[in-house]
DNA sequence: AATTTAATTGAACGGTGATCATTTCTGGTG
DNA sequence: CACCAGAAATGATCACCGTTCAATTAAATT
């Protein structure tokens, strides 16, 4: 059809994200097929490759924006908690993954086709995601220096990331746990009070 | 070629499991192919159908086999270990995920093609590795009701399998954590630490 | 030797990601 | 207005995938 000034290409790139997050969402990243967005979408195949140049490039876009709404649900999270601010954190965490499990695992599950490292701009947005969850370990260590902040951030998020997975996972429901996120937290806690205990 | 005694079905099965697991680990699950393993094994793509059923009963085979294997892993590793079985039994976990790490990640990203639950018998090789780890804590909560055990080690299983899983994605090498299992083993130690302070 | 039985085969089907020569439209030029 | 150069859009084409199943072939039985 030749130069459509139907869509702008970022319109064209919103379009494809829009209907590729809604069929991530209901096939999960298993069946997951970029023919079937393009065609969705109303337009060709040979158009989502000009716009995402791969399969990796759409799937990292649809990420990208995966990442960044979580992390805006975490900060919407925190801006209504009270004084709990780790359990709004880890509850606001799990609650994510429940609302969009298809798109979480996503996140995980989808590796670049060499293998390689994602790009710069997409290891922003999980970084992002983890000054979250470091800021609010700050908090909670007042005392602690910046570098053992960000080490103990990253083990929290790991145990709560074990957590979550296998409650998405069903590796929970199998095994009888019926409260992933309780456990979650009260790791959380334990955690952060030995650290309390050891700075002082 | 019709009957071939060549092989019996054990024998057929044996193979295409140790070529599939061959496979597995090179590609990777996203690369791995059925037809490509009926290949090298010199067998037709309809044989292997006639043996597993589908794709997903070659994968259920394959990530049986390493459940299995992952499990004497640990308990040999638990026969070789002096006063600190905790350490062993993480260490082990870790060890086990980084030598074999394709084969580990196929048994999480691995789904049911209708999104079911996995047969009984894979499920209870997983419930065995599960039971490996609960004799351990039990060890360490001797006074524990055995439900309480149970519910702390799945939460420790957890614990401990986000730390791996983030060390196996390379979320932490992006990161700059650089000794995930001492981490996990620290929050490991914190938390049973804590549930002995309880039943004091 | 003839027949039955069951294991083995691989072509065929509909799907995938990826490619790229071709078509089709648009903005600018004379 | 007619024309053209260039960019956007296309979809046939390729190699591969999981899956099916009629046909084939070798062993077991008669």
């Amino acid at each position: 059809m030749g130069r459509r000034s139907d869509h702008t290409r970022i319109e064209l790139e919103e379009l494809f994200v829009a209907e590729g997050r809604r069929q991530l969402a209901e096939t999960g990243l298993a069946r997951f097929s970029a023919r079937e967005v393009a065609k969705r979408v109303g337009y060709s195949i040979g158009t989502l490759y000009n716009v995402f140049g791969s399969y990796d490039g759409l799937m990292l876009a649809l990420n990208a924006r995966t990442l960044a709404l979580w992390a805006q649900h975490l900060r919407d999270r925190l801006a209504a908690a009270g004084d709990d601010r780790i359990r709004a954190l880890v509850c606001g965490y799990f609650e994510f993954a429940r609302d969009n499990p298809k798109a979480w695992i996503a996140i995980y599950e989808h590796h670049m086709a060499d293998g390689g490292p994602a790009p710069e701009s997409y290891q922003a947005l999980a970084a992002d995601l983890m000054s979250v969850a470091a800021g609010e370990v700050a908090r909670e260590l007042p005392e602690a220096a910046a570098e053992a902040v960000l080490a103990l951030t990253r083990s929290l998020v790991a145990t709560v990331h074990g957590h979550c997975a296998f409650a998405l996972y069903r590796t929970f429901s199998m095994l009888g746990e019926t409260a992933p996120a309780d456990a979650a937290l009260a790791r959380v806690r334990e955690t952060l009070e030995a650290a309390k205990t050891r700075d002082r």
